[in-house]
RNA sequence: GCGCCCAUAGCUCAAUUGGAUAGAGCGUUAGACUACGGAUCUAAAGGUUAGGGGUUCGACUCCCUUUGGGCGCACCA
């Protein structure tokens, strides 16, 4: 769109100018606006705005801007303001039709593994797990539909101290592995992990049998076997309930093997260091204003930790895979830990051309601001929140519809779901049942229920589909079409900024333009057929939009609502 | 102690990374169904962006500072 002021600005004052134009914030004005003048205007040491009235004279003179701009104009200190031909708008609209992903710009494509889920074995799945799945599972279906490949691992945490806790659990009360359930697991390990932090003995205990387990010790590897299955299994059924589908389903214990090449080059480059008892590995940097410490390699009776792992897991993955980029969804807490891992796996020569990329979540809290917790002082299990959320949904329900299982299992993921994607993922957020429960405004049946009766427009008037006129009718039309155009740059600013919330904001806002349409415009007894088809083609392009949308928020379309 | 993050309408959140008049939902108030699905739509009210300073054409955004909250700092993950 904006080639022509580009190339104008180029060539008149030879700087290659970065900036965009952007899509106007003052809509009763203009529909883009170009913001850099005073930037340009400090570099050439001229006034923004005679500087905005030259560009504008030389912009108008263009045959290609007298095709797509009704009025350019320069206004108060220094902006330059665009409004499009109507034509135009339609022009971007019907490639948008004709091209695959609405002729949206993709960025190169790069070889990326996302690490997000990080759900822990023998734990049970709880309201903490929910965000890094919803979030890395969008970020996931994102970066896919931006044209990169992705490959998802779920990275379980299925090596560490829980897992001696639990041995521990089932071994005190005279368990054999062929007799634990999932039930037993989600009994013991917080019995076990109180018991911990009450008596240093028992905790000891347990360190050794994790360290044990990590070398092997037969008996241990048999229970450690029968958990992982069992864990699992229902950690497989959580995700899958949620859309969550990872292409790997590895975790700690698979880079137990990888460790000795790690050990040997770090041993090669002298990295390793000794420190009261355990080996660390300094990553101080010259730049830094703040103290770093050191990374935590090997404890001092010698076993492993959460950072060895993730080296040995680096290793793996750049000799199986060679991503250019790894990608972590976590916990934001664990951003120091990550930034310790990153450099550390910089300085080994075999992964140190990776990029690394942190990105932190924020906590879930509950409508107390604080971590969420059941009456009985626990944390909800995430499988209860979920029926709770049915339930609530069917209580509030008050138009007679019987529901399929699977069309419920969809607006429960709805509602979960668009209500988590729509917060910022960096900031802490809270966990309302009684806010998400309803169903009007800002929510996931709200953009459902806009889908569904869009879609149905489309239907009824199926024959008529083609390309758009030149002819906008109205203003609930202008503005609609004008929303859509900004597919292109939504999807990239939320590629850039690995944020799915952007996208979740953009799919509520169409769909409010489409309500407004749809409450201002009938479509049916229309009399004109011309319109008619502008119209159901205008629908028809904007359903297929929300459908793709929907699909990177995870969320699936039921039959009926 | 050192460091990171946060504070925006009564509540829950936005604000395209420094742009023009800070926007939504919920709640409140007033309206709209003889028309394609009313889980909708049209309006109104609600703000010294925690306080104070600074940087500049321009600050919710950057810097300093005060207050109030959250979190992380060597053998947990």
């Amino acid at each position: 769109m904006n080639k022509e002021l580009k190339e104008i600005i180029k060539e008149k004052f030879q700087v290659e100018d970065a900036a965009e134009l952007l899509i106007s914030n003052r809509p009763d004005l203009c529909d883009y606006q170009y913001n850099s003048l005073f930037t340009l205007a400090k570099n050439l040491h001229q006034n923004p705005y005679d500087l905005g009235l030259t560009l504008v004279e030389e912009l108008q003179k263009n045959t290609e801007c007298q095709k797509k701009f009704l009025k350019i104009e320069c206004v108060k200190p220094g902006f330059i303001n665009f409004t499009l031909k109507d034509e135009y708008i339609n022009t971007l609209l019907n490639d948008m039709l004709v091209h695959d992903k609405f002729n949206i710009l993709l960025p190169e494509k790069q070889t990326i593994v996302l690490d997000y889920g990080g759900a822990n074995v023998a734990k049970p799945l709880h309201v903490g797990h929910l965000r890094p799945a919803i979030v890395g599972e969008s970020i996931k279906r994102l970066l896919k539909y931006m044209n990169q490949s992705v490959i998802a691992d779920v990275h379980l945490g299925d090596y560490g101290l829980q897992i001696g806790q639990v041995i521990y659990g089932l071994l005190k009360e005279g368990m054999t592995p062929n007799e634990i359930t999932l039930e037993k697991l989600g009994e013991i390990y917080p019995k076990i992990s109180k018991l911990c932090k009450e008596e240093e003995s028992v905790k000891e205990i347990c360190a050794t049998i994790t360290k044990d387990l990590q070398d092997n010790d037969e008996q241990y590897q048999e229970y450690f076997k029968k958990i992982l299955e069992i864990s699992k299994a229902d950690i497989k059924k959580m995700y899958d309930y949620l859309g969550v589908r990872f292409d790997l389903w590895l975790g700690e214990s698979n880079a137990y093997k990888e460790i000795p090449y790690v050990t040997e080059e770090l041993t090669n480059l002298h990295l390793l260091k000794e420190s009261e008892g355990a080996m660390v590995i300094d990553v101080k940097e010259e730049s830094d204003t703040i103290d770093i410490p050191p990374c935590i390699y090997q404890k001092s009776n010698k076993a492993y930790l959460y950072g060895t792992t993730d080296l040995g897991t680096i290793w793996q993955r750049q000799r199986d895979i060679k991503p250019d980029k790894i990608l972590y969804v976590a916990d934001s807490r664990q951003k120091l830990h990550f930034t310790q891992v990153f450099r550390v796996a910089k300085k080994l020569t075999t992964t140190k051309d990776i990029d690394f990329e942190f990105l932190g979540l924020g906590t879930i809290n509950g409508s107390d601001n604080k971590p969420l917790k059941t009456r009985d002082g626990n944390t909800p299990k995430l499988e209860d929140l979920l029926e709770e959320t049915k339930t609530i949904f069917l209580n509030n329900e008050e138009h007679n519809t019987n529901y399929t299982e699977s069309d419920l299992d969809k607006i429960v993921n709805s509602i979960i779901k668009f209500a988590d994607l729509q917060n910022n993922r960096e900031k802490e957020y809270i966990f309302d049942i009684q806010k998400f429960s309803k169903t009007t405004g800002k929510t996931g049946p709200y953009i459902l229920y806009t889908y569904l009766r869009t879609k149905k427009i489309v239907k009824n008037n199926e024959t008529s589909i083609d390309k758009l006129s030149k002819t906008i009718y109205n203003v609930h039309d202008r503005e609609l079409r004008l929303k859509l155009l900004e597919l292109n740059e939504i999807l990239n600013y939320a590629f850039k900024t690995r944020m799915p919330s952007v996208i979740a904001n953009y799919l509520y806002e169409i769909c409010v333009l489409v309500n407004a349409f749809y409450e201002n415009n009938h479509i049916n007894n229309l009399e004109s057929i011309e319109k008619k088809k502008d119209w159901v083609t205008l629908l028809n392009l904007t359903t297929e939009i929300i459908y793709d949308l929907l699909d990177i928020l995870v969320i699936e379309i039921p039959t009926i609502m």
